[in-house]
RNA sequence: GGAGAGGUGGCUGAGUGGCCGAAAGCACCGGUUUGCUAAAUCGGCGUACGAGUUACAUCGUACCGGGGGUUCGAAUCCCCCCCUCUCCGCCA
């Protein structure tokens, strides 16, 4: 979320913001709420004070009537100070809930558009391949060379799940070895993390695992608990460091994590219904970086670099978007995505996003509470968060069947994911 | 899951109703001194919010794992929860 003095002090860019990224967001209402709970504060403090004195002189009295009545006066401040808090309570509950309807700010060079025809394609790498042959889409593919089983996950679980088996389960565990194998290089700390996570965090990395429409819900819910299925390792890996005060000098600090990725696809129902493209779940490696607010647009662009890195070494065609203000989602200041070339995907293939990386500024650090603080200097800052996709293996699994099939219904194996599948080629079997 | 011990500032650790935002030490920052390093010595040294200042300063309020309660007054007493450690059980 955005600061509300920040809000106050800039009301007209937050607005035209708000409008550029096509979210209705009550800006006067945040400076209405934020003046109501300052002014609360105020009152609160105001007989705390007072109560604060009387308390100290009571002891020093010596007169009973005196003292009697200081008292008295003592125990009707507590009891204003117990009403006013309430109130303050309830004031700071409804900010919050309105600041975090408002989205981040947005980078001065992202496309604006309210339309994702806005976004802007700014690297091509690689040239699609044409096939003197029929191409088949993935889900043929599985089905030939048995390296994925729908019937099955959807017996076992339901639509959208899935078995992967044979060289499609072997592939998983390649493409997420060969992915933390480039991250650690890169001087990334390799994380595997939990599944689950607290509503809170979800929230903090800008979640709305409570939206009151369960249409719109992204995320599944653990009935009982406060825990969520998490959607993607980002949150857990933002969460790590949530309410602590980091030594700059130990930013940035680079994490790369391995988690199972779960959601609801609410929104999106009937489309994309066959194969691995949008599934209820994946396994996916993740990048996040907690850094101080000078490092992080370089940053970011090394996100973006390590991401091609990855697909560059898998040989897959893609290009890369600039994705426009319409189309960022909340916490994003600026987003890339990779989108690989899908020969299946389409009438004739198309690019389908395999990627995603985000500079969201402070707007997590903030609702989350991680902040920053140099060695002898005062105070201390939000950090900045940033994340980015090594591999989501659904969908890069999905590009290298299309991409890599040959004429006799086989697909060659990518060579930096040959050691670990221990074979150049799936055959039909 | 059961039993016990414990959670205080960056760390160690004192503090069992007012004189405690919190002793002391370490670490850190600044000064002095010694030819350098080291040592000695003096001072400073939490965070958030609000008031205030050009900026400092300064003042107020809150915070001793979290939440509630008792009290004029809580780090300190009471209740609930969470977490950590040790032992036992269970388990991959």
């Amino acid at each position: 979320m955005l600061d509300a003095a920040f809000v106050r002090n800039n009301l007209q860019a937050v607005q035209a913001n708000c409008q550029n990224r096509n979210v209705p967001a009550d800006i006067v209402r945040v400076v209405a709420l934020d003046d109501g709970r300052r002014e609360l504060l105020g009152k609160i403090q105001t007989i705390q004070q007072r109560q604060n004195e009387v308390s100290k002189l009571i002891p020093k009295e010596k007169d009973p009537g005196q003292k009697q009545a200081m008292i008295a006066e003592g125990k009707s401040l507590r009891e204003q100070v117990a009403l006013v808090e309430v109130q303050v309570r309830e004031a700071e509950a409804n900010l919050k809930a309105a600041l975090s309807l408002i989205p981040n700010m947005t980078h001065p060079d992202a496309p604006v558009s309210s339309d994702p025809a806005g976004n802007k394609e700014v690297i091509r790498w690689g040239e699609p391949r044409q096939f003197d042959f029929p191409a088949k889409d993935h889900v043929a593919l599985c089905d030939s060379l048995q390296l994925a089983d729908f019937e099955a996950g959807a017996s076992v679980t339901g639509q959208k799940f899935y078995f992967l088996k044979n060289e499609g389960a072997l592939l998983e565990l390649a493409l997420v070895q060969y992915a933390m194998g480039v991250l650690v290089k890169e001087g990334y700390t390799p994380f595997i993390t939990p599944d689950l996570a607290r509503v809170e965090v979800l929230e903090g990395i800008g979640f709305i695992p409570r939206d009151p429409d369960p249409e719109k819900r992204q995320v599944y819910t653990i009935e009982g608990t406060d825990l969520c299925l998490v959607a993607t390792a980002e949150i857990t890996l933002g969460g790590m460091h949530r309410d602590h005060i980091l030594d700059e000098a130990t930013l940035p600090r680079k994490y790369v994590g391995m988690s199972h990725c779960f959601r609801t696809e609410a929104g999106a129902p009937g489309r994309d219904t066959r194969g691995l493209y949008r599934v209820h779940q994946f396994t996916k490696v993740e990048m996040f970086v907690f850094c101080t607010p000078e490092q992080s647009e370089a940053i970011h662009l090394e996100l973006l670099r390590i991401e091609e890195k990855i697909f560059q070494g898998l040989g897959i065609p893609y290009h890369v978007i600039d994705t426009c203000t319409g189309d960022l989602g909340g916490p994003a200041y600026r987003k890339f995505d990779i989108e690989a070339w899908m020969p299946g995907r389409g009438k004739e293939g198309e690019y389908g996003e395999v990627t995603s990386t985000s500079n969201c500024t402070d707007y997590q650090a903030r609702r989350l509470n991680i902040r920053c603080k140099a060695q002898g200097q005062k105070g201390t800052r939000f950090v900045h968060t940033l994340n980015g996709t090594a591999v989501a293996v659904t969908r890069a699994l999905l590009a290298i069947l299309e991409n890599f099939q040959e004429t006799d219904g086989s697909v060659t194996i990518p060579e930096v994911l040959r050691p670990f599948v221990g074979k150049d080629r799936i055959v039909t079997r």
